[in-house]
DNA sequence: AATTATAGTGAACGGAAGGTCACCTGTCAA
DNA sequence: TTGACAGGTGACCTTCCGTTCACTATAATT
């Protein structure tokens, strides 16, 4: 059929894993779910282990490329007002990009399993946002938007809550409204602390 | 042998599951780990999945008692230093209880395939402390420790970065140390923000 | 003393899992 | 035209898994 079907191999993995988990998902249904049989993979990766270790060096590298250069650093907002609708863009990409939904749900299921993936469950998780932040609150700060204070634990402080909030919606879609209503309801309580005037 | 296998498969399950997942664990293993040949599970448990429901049975009844019910809250702190010792008290229990640690992972795990494990999942991670703290909170304003504010939205601020740092300790227990020493700063920072002096 | 319930054993079963292999087929370079 | 090769198929292998069952040893009940 097609060369891009390694490709395809990898995205199917991603959303069984994530339903399923690794130990969960055969390689029939994986096949399957593509129009092939189950030998057909074994063109394309030489087992299960090795179609999650492409899937794990994918996961770390678009990681690393999105969030862990300076190029990518968002800008710094203009005002209170900034900081929170910025916040709501991100935080409505991340809930609703069906591929970063995937991908936190499977750092989520094999962080105990898998050393990369537990090392890259902290970074998604927790120290990638709060670095990203620290720096746009240091900014904040100097531009007289925010209170002078340690920027590392106002990033800390504003995104964990956030974090929980998503972490909420992968488990229970059903709430996505009223966690983003959270969201934006935390993020104006923060500014009306944090705030300067 | 005993009278009390029934009780240890139980607890062998939970700890084989929070390493290796429901789907990742073997009647095998587990019967082995408990000095049993494998059939012999089936003389108390119908069924692999008899042994998760009755664990979950078990972590929910464990729940309710524990977090459930208005006598099991916690005092309202008499002082601003007395939240961060008490914080820290709980912290350190929640880390350092093997069964506390085990249930987390196992509801971490298994949240997407099972729907009370999801459940029970969100109230361990997100709303039962949320709850808790905001009883706390409130009473604190009553008594003039803290500023007024809704207690709620406060205690949903404070408890979600504990929240993400004990399930950091979950995930990369080295660190214990570093998160802990995180949630005493952390809580400084709140209540030098929050308390009234 | 006889009976019965309980807890445990060990062999076996059916099925599902990951993986291999000989073979087929279309594409494209020589 | 041929031949190499990439991509796909279906049969098959081995291993592991959950589960069953006939059987035994022991302790409690009658």
């Amino acid at each position: 059929m097609a060369k891009d079907t390694k490709e395809r191999i990898l995205m199917a993995a991603l959303e069984m894993f994530s339903k399923k988990g690794y130990e969960g998902t055969n390689i029939r249904e994986l096949s399957a779910s593509l129009g092939l049989v189950k030998s057909g993979i074994y063109k394309h990766y030489e087992s299960k282990e090795a179609i999650w270790n492409a899937l794990l060096d994918r996961m770390i590298a678009y990681y690393g490329e999105r969030f862990g250069s300076a190029e990518h650093l968002p800008p710094v907002p203009d005002s209170l007002e900034d900081l929170v609708s910025m916040t709501m863009r991100m935080v409505h990409l991340t809930i609703h990009d069906e591929q970063i939904v995937m991908t936190r749900k499977v750092l989520t299921l094999e962080q105990y399993r898998d050393e990369r993936a537990r090392d890259l469950a902290t970074k998604h998780f927790l120290t990638g946002l709060t670095e990203m932040f620290t720096h746009i609150f240091s900014g904040m700060m100097d531009k007289g938007l925010l209170k002078k204070d340690d920027p590392a634990m106002l990033a800390f402080a504003y995104t964990s809550p956030i974090s929980a909030l998503i972490h909420l919606c992968d488990r229970e879609p059903e709430k996505t409204e009223e966690a983003t209503a959270k969201v934006e309801a935390f993020s104006r309580h923060f500014i009306s602390i944090y705030g300067e005037e």
